[in-house]
DNA sequence: GCGACAG
DNA sequence: ATCTTGTCGC
């Protein structure tokens, strides 16, 4: 586990991101997150038809932990397991959401970024707390207020309010999207919960499968 | 040297 | 993330 080689790793992968509008149709979506259960990481993805939101297929993985968390390497603990499980999927989506950071992170490189350079599609990242960036203010408070988040004057994701009255989520890019369609595709995949459908079955899901 | 620090 | 008792608010 050599920290300075995953850091040379992980800025030779940020010159491989796109950002991009999110073009043609988007008939599925999937969330996708991991849990701990005693030694072992239990990778999960689920795939939602858009935009019913009904639930289409659930895949998951349990495999051995071999690294441990480590703030700004998260992707090196829970991607082997969260790709396994993709790999797994019959019905691929057209657009991912994982529960982590994009590009908000010190090198560009969050776990979603990491999962979107790898298959290729757009992905967002969807965290519960800040990791890297800063903001100015406070957050409207009403579903869809949002101020964004910056490093050194760039855009880089931004902090959303998907409920009134509720603390807000960290959103930015993964790969293949843009911050603003992020925003806008979080607020869509959010119903009477904090966190948008997808990540937040995932993550029922990878605490309950057991 | 000190504080911050996704899950 | 996981463990775990009690409390606040609708």
């Amino acid at each position: 586990m050599d920290l300075k080689k995953l850091e040379r790793l992980q800025n030779r992968l940020k010159d491989r991101l796109t950002f991009l509008p999110l073009k043609g149709e988007v008939s599925r979506v999937a969330g996708c997150d991991a849990s701990f259960p005693g030694g072992m990481t239990l990778g999960v993805c689920v795939v939602l038809g858009y935009p019913s939101l009904d639930v289409v297929e659930v895949s998951y993985s349990l495999l051995k932990t071999h690294f441990p968390y480590i703030p700004t390497f998260l992707s090196f603990r829970e991607l082997p397991s969260l790709m396994q499980a993709y790999r797994n999927l019959k019905h691929k989506p057209d657009l991912i959401l994982v529960d982590g950071q994009g590009i908000a992170h010190p090198r560009g490189m969050g776990i979603a970024s990491h999962l979107g350079i790898i298959i290729g599609k757009p992905v967002i990242g969807v965290a519960k707390s800040r990791l890297f960036g800063n903001f100015d203010g406070d957050v409207p408070d009403e579903r869809g207020g949002f101020v964004h988040l910056k490093h050194e004057g760039k855009v880089i994701g931004a902090v959303v309010r998907t409920r009134k009255g509720v603390k807000p989520v960290f959103v930015s890019p993964g790969n293949l999207i843009t911050v603003e369609d992020s925003v806008k595709w979080v607020l869509k995949l959010t119903g009477r919960y904090r966190l948008p459908e997808p990540v937040r079955i995932a993550d029922r899901y990878s605490r309950t499968l057991l």
